[in-house]
DNA sequence: AATGAATGAGCGTTCATTCAT
DNA sequence: CATGAATGAACGCTCATTCAT
């Protein structure tokens, strides 16, 4: 493993533990056993490296979604909320930094999350959101789904994918149980698809 | 308004604008119009702020929800997906600086929330999440409800309600769109109940 | 003596030794006697601190300039020269650290000089060189002196004052001599008058 | 041009511009356009090549000065006043990066000049300083000058040459006006010889 | 209750220099 | 000769916290 590369795994480690403003270049060398210099060598800064970790995290969520039927314009609702919602839990409960990382970013600074996102969606016309706009008109007319607007479609979707596996918590101090880690997944994901499918499918 | 007001409304946002570590001592003090030793004399410590801020927050979340049917042990779900959701989604789109701390606060450091909930959920056993522990079984058996887990309903319903606030950026930079901020709000609470009562009333 | 002198007292003499990028911060605050942090709590930032000191010495130039008629509007050109490279070499040659950090600046960034001394000639009009720009073309008719150039004498005067001082060092090299420096200010002075006297003067 | 050659070039504007305090290895190789290592290389360290650029700068001038009469020891004062001046401010003028460097370093730290200047006064005796030390008390016995001590004559010849170059900002600042170089220099010359010639000459 | 001054640990960053190839 | 990677000490500056009044 380069040098490059054992900074980034160690910064995304430590920029997921306490955000943007919490992480230490200090922790990030020590971890990736290298000279702190190296971090300004590679990436300029604090802000450079954390950039460039938002664009690799957005990089890897779009290969994902590509796989989702991102790509196939002429998909059905039903085959979609079979496919998206699980690929895209299955990469943030597999990737919790990534969803740590993304989650802060959002809340408390999404331009850097903008400017990323903002590449990927000039430079490719087939991505999901892309085509769910595209297609959710025809699939209302249709009769297939109970819904036409596809921002709130689109909220719905997203926000019972990632919230939960951030707030997983919850129910654990509220209900005083402990949730295993793999069953919670696929009781997600299984949740998930079936409120999609009975709310949004007519 | 007393100096120890000023500096809680100072520091909400202060904490709301880069979470605790990004939040400096130095700016509440200023936005309050306070001498910065003073907050050190009313709370101790930075941390002692920001425990009374989330301790706060909570407890004004909780006199809400209990607005919520929360107080009701017969309630039936159809009027349950009626008020709760959306004295929910007004209260948090009403303080969205509550909302972003309460967020990060949740993925970066949830031993804070988790203490502030525990001694509500302690000292009190009527409220919403646990009713819904309680009566959830008895509505799935009675037929009313196509899910029977607590803790995924749960999860739904309040992802459905709280993450679409944080993410409305999201559909903003995909569709190049502006959202109008009232009208987000009453379409986010017809969208939340149209997709909950379909999908999880039978 | 408090916090603040003691740090100028200080900088005063690392800039001196320095100029502004070879000079310390810590070195500063060590020698001065105080925490560091209290440079940029009074002067905000090395910069600041510095062009603090590039004021003073302007100040403090300009109250001394004022002494050599730099007010009397008649004055006659015997007489000026009788009393001003008198009073600025003595200025310069009583405060050594001035006379470097003066130097190294002008030559390296003349641009702070520049902002100290505008402000000067801004608020006020009966210093030394305005007076020369308005007596010059009255003495030069009068048959009083041999040259009506007022940038040129202007620059003849000055640096017969200044830059002895500064290259002292250079006849002591060349003919490996030490030369005392009581005297050799008042060698310098009677030079300086001589050459202007007899150079000048019709 | 040879690598050392462009690490030259680009050292003298680099420690021209900050000094050797100021200046940066970086810049020098990014300039010169070599690797940084090279530097070291062929140099040893920043200090080296800033001793070799003061040598070079010293040998150059010390070329300059013997064509001013420096090896005629019959030299009278009024054909020394004609040509040593002139000679002196065209090199400073023509090499404004050696003008700076020798400034600063005059001011900051001799020790470097001094040790070049020792090497060339050691090594040859008919260098201007010393026919000016051995000529003038003749000149002054002859009755062919108004001074007798060399030092100060030396002094304010020196001063007068290379000051004004260094302070034209002053009177730029302070008549806010605009000097065109090439006409500012032959108007130097000018002066300066007009005032070493009416002031030192009999 | 309130202030301005002071503290010390630590922050992100830069620097001249060296090393391996 | 030449390169890109690596080093460690230091740099200017900030931070939460404390102190004296």
């Amino acid at each position: 493993m380069t040098s490059k590369e054992k900074i980034v795994e160690a910064a995304v480690h430590e920029f997921s533990k306490g955000g943007y403003p919490g992480a230490r270049v200090d922790n990030i060398a020590k971890v990736a056993g290298v000279n702190k210099a190296m971090i300004f060598y590679y990436f300029g800064s604090k802000e450079g490296l954390y950039k460039f970790i938002i664009k690799s995290i957005i990089g890897q969520l779009m290969t994902v979604i590509k796989k989702s039927g991102g790509i196939d314009p002429d998909i059905k609702p039903e085959k979609f909320i079979d496919s998206f919602p699980e690929n895209y839990i299955r990469f943030f409960s597999g990737n919790r930094d990534y969803l740590r990382i993304i989650g802060v970013d959002l809340i408390l600074n999404p331009s850097n999350l903008k400017e990323a996102l903002s590449e990927f969606f000039n430079s490719e016309t087939q991505l999901v959101p892309q085509n769910l706009k595209r297609a959710i008109p025809g699939w209302y007319k249709e009769g297939l789904i109970s819904e036409n607007d596809p921002v709130h479609i689109f909220l719905n979707i997203i926000s019972l994918c990632i919230f939960p596996l951030i707030v997983k918590v919850f129910p654990e101090i509220i209900f005083n149980i402990k949730l295993d880690n793999e069953k919670f997944i696929e009781d997600r994901i299984r949740s998930t698809k079936n409120l999609l499918k009975r709310g949004l499918l007519k």
